[in-house]
DNA sequence: TTATTAATTGTCGTTTTGACATTTAATATA
DNA sequence: TATATTAAATGTCAAAACGACAATTAATAA
């Protein structure tokens, strides 16, 4: 086996799928291009990943300078690395999937920054090879979600069953039964029942819920099944 | 943001944890390192990502050229970039999960190449984070396995219930009722009953069975449930 | 008082599940 | 030839989960 001096060298970037969800649509946010190839045209947002930090660290740091975002989810979804993949030098990208509450951030994002939410069937095309990234991480979402209460990341802390659901059916653009849903709910235990309403959307109201979360980092990683039916995308 | 030129840039590698199966246990394949730091000493099977491959490229590249194996079932687990893994220059590496039927490859490895067959729970220790990447493929492995078809990556063309069965024990570290597993199975569809049976294991025989690919080439992505109680390793 | 609107909840037949033990097919042995 | 042995294959049953389906409820507006 050859030396290490002997190995040619290369660029490592993150780029950060970003869905958000705003109570009606899950979208992703993009960013304009500052640099130069492709400088303007829409991109996800990424950076290259300094010499003193991981590519997770490089994930956080480059979602908070484009963004102001802090402390988000985030997952590591794949690398991309076809040698051709950015046509000006060989440059891997780490892709990571975050999940974010879009009304929590609303005003930070539209003031101080210039990323934009997309409807994620509207989204302009992207540059490289980031719409394939986006196919990726919506594919992989989908997937955790249905196994994982992954999605509670992208609601805020008081929420109603109709907006959960509204949530599910989004990711898995499909339509779900609403008894069968609230059936499933209630039985992951992982839900507690607040005394007051949300009467924003109705007169009767819904009442808020909030995330166990004892229950919720337990099962981080344990098996549900919310979705009947599952098929691929 | 600054320019590609001013960055720094790292070297790339791929590091395989190739699992095994010989009909009693699930193994992994390790080789003694060939370079330095660390030469001689047990190591997954890795090597530098070259200039015109891709990350997949490399890993089956990798896979041939230390044991002689090709068109093997590899899939990417995550990429590992903390800066201080490997002592002497700062190096990513993707890692990659392979699956083989032990017994396929058994001369082939023992007499051309020197990496040897390890039971996970006796293997060495490992270079670098060599040992964590194993745990994490574990992991996959099992979760991966609960709900796809993958496992029949591990055993021959033709095979038995009762093999099946144990593979599945082995790769979920339980024991399965066999009444049950059987007619999970069975609802799969996955698998076609041969005339055949394998006499080596009882009096009896059991019966062969084959996979009938194009459900299976349907149902590598579709959902299964094959595990029951299923908790995380 | 009534109409309206969305939230909430219940039933039922079917399927799947998990826990359990017996029967069967072939060879070895008495 | 009959019997013992061994592992493979299979059946039952009660409980839970599932999916399809519509009626009721709580609040405000008219």
């Amino acid at each position: 086996m050859l030396e290490y001096s002997s190995q040619p060298h290369y660029l490592v970037a993150v780029d950060c799928i970003v869905f958000g969800f705003d109570g009606e649509h899950l979208k992703i946010l993009l960013v304009k291009r500052g640099l130069e190839p492709e400088i303007n045209k829409w991109s996800l947002i990424g950076g290259f990943v300094g010499s003193n930090e991981s590519p997770d660290e490089a994930a956080q740091r480059v979602l908070k300078k484009n963004t102001g975002l802090e402390g988000i989810y985030l997952e590591q979804l794949q690398i991309y690395g076809e040698p051709a993949r950015d046509p000006i030098e060989r440059t891997f990208s780490v892709g990571y999937f975050a999940l974010i509450d879009i009304n929590k951030y609303k005003t930070q994002l539209n003031d101080d920054y210039h990323a934009e939410w997309f409807l994620i069937s509207e989204r302009p095309k992207l540059i490289f090879d980031h719409d394939r990234m986006v196919g990726d991480a919506r594919e992989k979402l989908r997937y955790k979600a249905a196994l994982h209460p992954i999605l509670f990341e992208m609601l805020p802390k008081k929420f109603t069953i109709p907006q959960l659901q509204i949530l599910f059916e989004e990711v898995n653009d499909t339509k779900i039964d609403t008894r069968n849903f609230s059936r499933k709910i209630s039985s992951t235990g992982l839900l507690i029942k607040l005394e007051e309403k949300d009467k924003s959307g109705s007169k009767k109201g819904a009442y808020y819920f909030k995330l166990d979360k004892k229950k919720y980092q337990a099962n981080l990683q344990a098996f549900l099944n919310l979705i009947p039916n599952l098929k691929p995308l």
